[in-house]
DNA sequence: TTCCCCGTTTAGAATCGTTCTAATATATTG
DNA sequence: CAATATATTAGAACGATTCTAAACGGGGAA
């Protein structure tokens, strides 16, 4: 096994030719903090500052292209909880959140388990994108 | 009837005064413009031009103040639906939004005609404050 | 009414997250 | 290896929001 070639570092290339982004040194990185756990909710300075802790030095405007040019690939999706921060999720598939505003926190919550009904249909001429549901939580007096 | 104190007014004072609010002349402005009409959504730029337009002058920063106190007095409430920009809404009440990005505009949608089911319960610690459904929409193709 | 106190407003500066710019570096192709 | 297009970068610029400190004005007391 080579240092620098584990099997999950291919993959992740490949996962970038397939995205139609070449694997620079820096989306490599940063890929790998974001893919190789499971699920994850990051910010670009959290993303940033994990990336320094991790020995890999890039800018900040790195981070903000490559979490864009992801998101835009659908390798991760964005969500909107907070009016000051953009989070932004690993997990692209159909779910919801738990917001803990006190701790700045997001937790997911599996698309299948939740039914939502009697939406209206969308207004004439618009059509639904997507339904989110953010369920915010407050510490338990 | 005196020019300066039609019945709204009076009510709106009323409503200044009970939430601890001096009914100064600027946040009378901002609420008559608020909440003599239906619902309404706003940003605090939106209002402050509003408020211009209809010949109150009054800075951008007491803008803000004024959603800010009105919000915490329960006579406003914040809606997250983009990183970008602040919205204050009008119907405090229980209810979900519609949300078209491309034109920015929110659209209530009435709390009783939704049903969620199937959320799992708050982690230890944590209790739901609110259950927030946006629906996204996109123009039709 | 007049005075005074304290909450309120204000202009402008400051802050924060994010985006832009234009110069440099690097991946890929031939 | 050279050529070319794409990516990265530091730092400036940006837009929304908040802060600051000075001026203002509501409303109770005298």
């Amino acid at each position: 096994m080579r240092a620098s070639g584990s099997k999950a570092v291919t993959d992740l290339v490949q996962r970038l030719r397939t995205a139609g982004l070449r694997p620079t040194r820096q989306r490599v990185a940063l890929g790998r903090l974001l893919f190789s756990s499971g699920d994850r909710h990051v910010t670009a300075e959290s993303l940033h500052l994990e990336a320094a802790k991790a020995g890999a030095q890039l800018s900040l405007a790195t981070v903000y292209n490559t979490l864009h040019q992801f998101t835009a690939s659908g390798l991760l999706r964005q969500v909107v909880v907070d009016g000051a921060k953009t989070y932004f999720d690993t997990n692209t598939g159909d779910h919801h959140h738990f917001y803990a505003e006190d701790c700045a926190t997001l937790i997911d919550i599996p698309g299948d388990a939740v039914v939502i009904d009697g939406l209206p249909k969308a207004p004439a001429g618009m059509e639904i994108e997507r339904v989110e549901v953010v369920v915010r939580l407050k510490p338990r007096v």
